[in-house]
DNA sequence: GTCTATAGCGCGATAGAC
DNA sequence: GTCTATCGCGCTATAGAC
């Protein structure tokens, strides 16, 4: 694996290390001996390990943000656009299985950036429903409760850091399709 | 709310700590100063913070153990099987929502009760992949990869400790029956 | 059963030499 | 850019008075 930084290996690094324990769990000491040199060398290329938290979700949080608004800007049907979001979080997961850890269990321990993370992942979480309402609406999905189809389609895909990593084989664009197919089709007969 | 003991303040206070910040972020001190006693007071009923984590897990995992248990031996259809298991989790889950977080989260944390936790999950997860692949083999469900379905309801059902304290209102058993619809039948129309 | 006091340790972070 | 040394603090847990 190569890094673009020093910077960039400390949060790669620290990633790793998140995902096994937890951000409170992990230490300065132990991010630095991963990487073979002292804690107080890490502090050369960071200003805290809050910082380091910050970098890794925030930035996953914006590639998000941004792929999502191709998505709801385009003109496909609501289920084309599902589909998409399941695309969506299978990529940037394959890419970024132990950020996405991060994203998912360490947001709380955010400071400065905590409300800027809560406004990115409630607007997500709104335009989530919004498609699925229009699907709805249109005809194209059923007439339930569409809280509880975003709660459902979104808690797998959030789940996928947990999974992907142990299908290490897996075809990537296979395993898309598979699940958009489980997900909005169910897997009655 | 009452308690059985003070021991079962402790177990429960933490709980509720324990899903704001995580076992790692949360004090001894915290815990007392919750319960309003100091720190030093909490070891004359637990012997240490582990412990407190171990009984919070352990009881649950046991409870699903169970009760997968019955389910797995009785002789109803995959898919009622399956719809017992969406009620076991909403039920469970609806009078623990805070352990429930720590049996998702910070099992990692476990010390001497890890190989037992792990073993217990392991053997739940068999069970569900089970039931599943005899629902494919008896041409009930879709015949596609058992352990995408797997993934996809398991991963639903453990999220509901973070979505269902959002709906306090909730009509248990109408929500039961709408997730197992969205689950088993998707939301296409 | 709760308190005060504290042991013993590890934490995040800084200073300053090289 | 990394090191050694260390500050100041908070942690889990224990001892012993009441």
């Amino acid at each position: 694996m190569k890094y673009d930084s020093r910077k960039d290996e400390i949060i790669q690094t620290s990633a790793i290390l998140f995902k096994k324990k937890g951000f409170s769990a992990v230490t300065m000491r132990d991010i630095a001996k991963e990487m073979g040199i002292k804690a107080a060398s890490l502090y050369n290329h960071i200003n805290s390990k809050q910082e380091i938290l910050s970098e890794i979700i925030i930035s996953l949080a914006e590639q998000f943000t941004e792929q999502m608004k191709s998505i709801k800007m385009s003109d496909e049907s609501s289920i084309d656009k599902l589909k998409q979001i399941v695309a969506l979080h299978v990529n940037i997961t394959s890419k970024n299985q132990f950020g996405m850890a991060s994203l998912n269990n360490d947001w709380m321990h955010l400071e400065a950036q905590l409300p800027y993370y809560l406004k990115l992942r409630k607007n997500y979480e709104n335009d989530f429903r919004n498609i699925i309402e229009k699907g709805i609406k249109d005809n194209e999905l059923i007439t339930q409760n569409p809280d509880v189809m975003v709660f459902s389609m979104l808690s797998t895909l959030r789940s996928l850091y947990i999974w992907l990593p142990k299908k290490e084989d897996l075809d990537i664009e296979k395993f898309t399709t598979e699940l958009s197919l489980v997900l909005i089709n169910g897997i009655n007969k």
